[in-house]
DNA sequence: GCCGGTATACCGTCATACAAGACAAAACGC
DNA sequence: GCGTTTTGTCTTGTATGACGGTATACCGGC
């Protein structure tokens, strides 16, 4: 059972906004599993919001790639390949990479501190319960540093990236040990460190092996399943 | 006045598809201009399909980035502004760089002939009358580069960032001196030539310059005007 | 047990309706 | 004559109902 849909929900003004979070809410908490259909008129009884919104909804949801529609047989939560994650990957260590040269070269002194209490936020939820929560906090650091290196094109394409392999982040954070937890921040407390020393080379470098590392684990849980 | 929608109009199941192309083409070939006002009813009267087939097209559209939605008041013909033209040639040029880089380890003898025949066929339209068209070809040479680097999600990544400059793309095109169509090209045989030499950090090298040359003639145009 | 036909469910699309808000023009006051 | 207010129209956002077509499931026959 997802949550009804009431009218002051959100600050959106559109009842269409407000039904994309819920959806995608939904979706991001494997309340609706990979490959499942989402039949439209089900999701509209159990929303209360009319097929019409259900649908435009859906249609952003496609266009974040988190369902897909088939013709004809309707839509369905995105089904992610090894191969289709191993380039989101790939993609995203291109641009955080990159985004790292431009991240040293144009942030502040403010963003790097902004930056360092993000880590931290993450680091405090270090829990195996709460990792799409952890998921998203390292969202927030990345964020951050889309932002700083002033390109609002690339921090909503990573975004988007991002959002497609939730569910496979989520399933390693909830498998994994606590002492790769302990790696990963370590990596990032490095990352930051190099941010502070301003060294762009040292902070690409480490950007690409940490998401490159990411893809590791994505790839070892979506070979044994 | 654009065309009317038949049943048996391309090889798409879908309507909606089929519209999403009609109005995608409409906007590519500035028929309709940047901030100009996209009502529903209008398109729907033009193109003779219903009102709700032209929301769910428009929704794809606003997906790419070609129209946005102000909530409230419709649909417009997204306008560039030159910081965002900056961004989305900055994540072109990382991004294509980079691929560079995975299309001389990845791809096959025939990937590098096909490149070929493709900048040979760009280069074969080279009037200023037929700048979309070129812009066209020139897309269809980087499609290349990316199928062959074998990562299909920056190739979709790409293509919609193109498609939201090729305004700026005909605009620069059209007022291009024959000299400067001739360095363009001659960068593209270029690069052709570095792939064929398997020389990937050339590859990159050229690739990133010829994008950040596109910006440069993408941004006199947007701070003349 | 497999095949073909039927029934059902759902999508894709359309037409229509209506409230809320935006825009423009007309009416009004000064 | 000009600024302000009011009115009216237009468009969007959302809802509802409908219908053909297609996919899927069920069922009976061979």
């Amino acid at each position: 059972m997802i949550g009804t849909i009431s009218w002051t929900m959100a600050d959106t003004p559109t009842l269409r906004d407000r039904t994309v979070e819920v959806l995608r809410d939904a979706i991001l908490t494997q309340h609706f599993k990979p490959g499942e259909k989402l039949a439209e008129r089900v999701l509209a009884d159990e929303t209360g919001v009319s097929r019409t919104s259900i649908r435009e909804a859906l249609s952003q949801l496609q266009a974040e790639g988190l369902v897909q529609r088939v013709p004809g047989k309707g839509m369905f939560v995105t089904r992610v390949t090894a191969e289709e994650a191993q380039q989101i990957y790939e993609v995203r260590a291109i641009i955080e990479a990159a985004t790292a040269r431009l991240f040293v070269a144009r942030a502040s002194d403010a963003d790097i501190d902004a930056l360092e209490v993000a880590v931290n936020a993450a680091e405090a939820v270090n829990e195996p319960t709460s990792a799409l929560l952890h998921a998203q906090r390292l969202d927030a650091v990345s964020d951050i540093v889309m932002s700083g290196a002033g390109n609002d094109v690339a921090r909503q394409m990573v975004a988007v990236l991002r959002a497609r392999v939730t569910y496979l982040r989520t399933i390693t954070a909830r498998s994994a040990s606590r002492e790769r937890r302990g790696e990963t921040m370590a990596m990032l407390h490095r990352i930051v460190d190099a941010y502070r020393r301003r060294d762009a080379d040292l902070a690409e470098q480490l950007t690409r092996a940490y998401i490159e590392r990411s893809a590791k684990f994505a790839q070892d849980v979506l070979h044994e399943a």
